[in-house]
RNA sequence: GCCUGCGUGGCGGAAUUGGUAGACGCGCUGGACUCAAAAUCCAGUGUUAGCGAUAACGUGUCGGUUCGAGUCCGACCGCAGGCACCA
């Protein structure tokens, strides 16, 4: 038996000094094809075997394609700014650049040990001064365009520690570290406008190859909603305030108005209402309040009316009360909602709540215990009258509305802008400056990267500001535009900036004039085929496609839409079906699997364990089959000959395996890939002796997912190296077979089979299947209705 | 609540457009080799009845379309994930 360590090692170091996997950008001679998988945060845990998972199904896919003739791009790197790193770094008294080289260090070794076919010489982290230079570059192009912006918004804010909280951090509505309840504190903070690319975002999927459950992923987040605005006016200062809805044809059974309690129009207003104190005092409730717990569902509807002030509905002129309440949010729509508590679930529950009248106006349900949301008859609503369906109801009323000036169509997205500021050392820093005399200014290009300082103490300061506040000599400094004394902005960048344009810098990451030259990017055009987790096909997903689309629209990327195929893999869960953790102490770790089976034996078993994009549990006896596989495929040496070109007996078969694999991986059925070859082993197994193709071809379709092992075979062989072999090729001749075994039913049940051959007509396929003895059982003394015969199919005989 | 995905042997899973359900692997049972074990090889393995040929049942449940349904349609149940007071 070969020694997997040793012919491991053998191997990745002859690809390395080969150079077997480089991309080479601008090769004319070769159809570029660029094969990515998430770059990893490079965790202290070190290589998870889901990661295993992707990379080698992404690996083999590249493997593939080199030996097909493409010139392929297959890079790894390291996500490494964020909070895991920077919470390491506090904890352990190190500095986080130092953490994170040590983590790149085991990550990348671990990937070596796996003989993934990365090209190395384009590894980079998001942590590198050359790299993130051009992060910062990047941000002040969307600030030159208009497209960064400060503004107040609110955070997680935990008043015992003092301390912004990620959404992570704040989950459940408590502080992670002391268990105080998170408060919302507004901050200034960068934002970048996302929401202006709501509709692109959405129309760009049509470009691009995702899965569908990745592109519904990506409406669902975007959220686009088609309704109205209705002017209403105040009844006592003619204000005009505008409410957004999606079902303006229940106008007529509009009983109250909600305001969210940020509305500004309450402090104008606010000399008229005459419980502005009781306002007032809710306005501090709701903002008492986590996010979490503000977006709880279920919990008891509250408010409050605004007494002083009416509002007139602009079809009916009657007047109907104001509340605030915070179910009204006014980060949606117009911050205000016309409420009809008849056909609306949260607006029935407040008015029962507040003793609110329920006007119905769509007949159907019963409105003494819900409201009723499905279609009906009209009722109660003029010129709707007698309308039966939604679909009409709206088009009339939206009609009326334009007609009057009192109303409009109106498309929304719950999309909202991306808040782009962390209160964090460990980011990117952001390269703005604020002088007294010239505001925010952004720095020279010339002057990037703006590096982070040392500093001694990483958590965050008292005051909720960025550590880097704290570093003076750093902080200070002179205007770009004035020359005068100013200030650096002290938030850095979030984790999502680095990762949302990498896949550009792989095309030429070296390039310290740009962030990646048009000549690259023109080259290798766009990420042909992407992988990741499925945590990601939301929002990682939508930051980098806005991030394209955005440099797209200013020239400097040749695509709208930089990815084509998107695939999301499913977790390897522990050998119990949960999610591998620590506490559960079903954690699998890849090296003790490399160290007793070969890193072939893991490569095959985590293809061959289940549906790529599916959940799969882990099994160490599955394992071991593998093991037994390529163990058996290794035993074959043995039979090989030396006899020329392909065993007779076995040419169909090799031919059909061909085009299954291939089909297999187009379709990315790892499982079924790797059946097939061992389907094809066990027809050699069975054979007391096997040629040298034969042998040689086997390797060559296996040697994708277990690559060390068939190249050392294939090196015993005599022939070339794989890395440098030809994708073998079929021949649709041997594909058809003269003779075939075919079912026969009687009144749709199996009964027989029979064998046929290519040239044999529907009436002697019909007498065949007459002939077989199990089938005149069942038909004799029965009146034949009609046989059915669907050719290299079945026959399907129907009697009465 | 909404959206998405999934329910097939003891287990992981096959079945590409409706056409022999359970490929391939694991596990298990029996046998060969061995003093013994490991490794390997051979045979069997959906359930029930039968020595057997074979028969009945069988892809979450109920119903439908069809000569024929794991696959299509309708209703329901269960599990997983995502979004969630979005007007």
């Amino acid at each position: 038996m070969l020694n997997f360590n040793e012919i491991e090692k053998k191997w990745q170091n002859y690809w390395q000094e080969h150079h077997c996997f480089e991309a080479v950008t601008g090769d004319k001679s070769r159809t570029p094809y660029y094969i990515l998988v998430e770059f990893p945060y490079p965790s202290g845990a070190g290589l998870h075997v889901g990661h295993v998972r992707s990379y080698t199904a992404q690996d083999v896919l590249a493997r593939v394609k080199r030996m097909q003739g493409y010139n392929v791009l297959f890079p790894m790197g390291w996500d490494a700014f964020g909070a895991p790193a920077e919470q390491y770094a506090i904890k352990n008294h190190i500095h986080p650049k130092d953490a994170v080289k040590a983590n790149i260090h085991t990550f990348k070794a671990q990937m070596q040990s796996l003989g993934f076919s990365f090209d190395w010489d384009r590894e980079f982290s998001t942590t590198d001064p050359e790299y993130y230079k051009w992060t910062q570059w990047q941000f002040l192009q969307f600030y030159k365009h208009g497209m960064a912006y400060k503004a107040k918004k609110d955070v997680n804010w935990c008043p015992t520690c003092k301390s912004v909280l990620s959404n992570e951090d704040a989950a459940g509505g408590v502080c992670e570290r002391c268990g105080s309840k998170v408060v919302q504190k507004e901050k200034e903070q960068w934002m970048l406008r996302m929401s202006d690319y709501a509709e692109d975002l959405i129309k760009g999927l049509d470009d691009t190859h995702f899965a569908d459950r990745v592109k519904l992923g990506q409406i669902n987040w975007i959220g686009k909603s088609t309704g109205a605005e209705i002017d209403f006016t105040v009844q006592e200062t003619g204000d005009k305030l505008t409410v957004y809805t999606t079902r303006c044809d229940t106008l007529f059974g509009v009983t109250f108005m909600v305001l969210a309690p940020e509305h500004p129009i309450l402090e104008k207003l606010s000399s008229l209402i005459t419980n502005m104190d009781e306002v007032r005092k809710y306005q501090e409730f709701a903002k008492s309040k986590s996010a979490f717990e503000r977006t709880e569902v279920n919990k008891d509807k509250t408010g409050v009316k605004l007494e002083g002030i009416t509002v007139l509905n602009p079809i009916t002129n009657k007047a109907v009360e104001v509340f605030i309440s915070d179910y009204v949010m006014m980060g949606y729509g117009t911050g205000a909602i016309m409420a009809v508590p008849a056909h609306d679930q949260r607006d029935y529950e407040f008015a029962k709540k507040f003793g609110v009248p329920i006007v119905q106006v769509i007949e159907g349900g019963d409105l003494s215990r819900e409201a009723y949301t499905g279609d009906g008859k009209m009722i109660n609503s003029g010129f709707l009258n007698g309308f039966t369906n939604k679909k009409d109801s709206i088009k009339k009323m939206l009609g009326y509305l334009k007609e009057k000036g009192i109303g409009r169509e109106k498309v929304n997205y719950r999309l909202q802008d991306w808040i782009f500021s962390r209160q964090r050392f460990w980011g990117e820093p952001i390269p703005m400056i604020y002088c007294e005399k010239c505001g925010w200014q952004p720095m020279k290009e010339e002057d990037l990267p703006l590096l982070l300082p040392d500093v001694a103490e990483y958590e965050p300061t008292d005051t909720g500001e960025s550590p880097l506040a704290k570093i003076t000599d750093w902080v200070n400094t002179t205007c770009p535009c004035c020359g005068c004394p100013a200030k650096r902005e002290t938030d850095t960048m979030p984790n999502w900036a680095g990762s949302s344009w990498y896949f550009l810098r792989f095309m030429d990451p070296h390039n310290d004039k740009e962030f990646a030259s048009m000549d690259a990017l023109k080259y290798w055009q766009k990420v042909n085929w992407y992988n990741g987790g499925m945590e990601h096909t939301a929002r990682h997903l939508l930051y980098a496609r806005f991030w394209v689309q955005f440099l797209y629209n200013i020239g400097l990327v040749p695509n709208k839409e930089m990815i084509d195929i998107r695939v999301s893999h499913g977790m390897v869960l522990g050998p119990d079906n949960q999610k591998m953790s620590k506490s559960k102490g079903n954690v699998i770790n890849p090296d003790d699997i490399v160290r007793e089976y070969g890193a072939d034996t893991l490569r095959t078993y985590e293809m061959f364990m289940g549906d790529y994009q599916q959940d799969v549990p882990w099994s160490t006896e599955s394992l071991r089959g593998c093991k037994r596989f390529l163990d058996k495929v290794e035993r074959l040496s043995k039979k090989v000959n030396d006899k020329d070109g392909f065993s007779e007996g076995l040419v169909v078969l090799q031919n059909k395996t061909i085009k299954a694999v291939g089909d297999n991986l187009s379709r990315m059925s790892y499982n079924t890939y790797i059946s097939s070859l061992m389907i094809l082993t066990n027809a050699y197994d069975d054979l007391e002796e096997i040629t040298k193709e034969d042998y040689h071809l086997l390797l060559t379709l296996l040697n994708p997912v277990a690559p060390h092992m068939t190249e050392e075979l294939n090196e015993a062989l005599g022939y070339e190296p794989l890395c440098y072999a030809k994708w073998p090729t079929y021949d649709e001749k041997y594909l058809v077979e003269k003779e075939k075994e075919i079912a026969v039913q009687v009144n749709g049940k199996v009964r027989a089979t029979i064998m046929i051959s290519v040239d044999d007509s529907e009436d002697v396929i019909k007498e065949k299947a007459m002939k077989a003895e199990n089938v005149i059982r069942h038909i004799s003394g029965k009146e034949i209705v009609k046989v059915i015969v669907i050719k290299g199919k079945i026959v399907n005989i129907v009697v009465k």
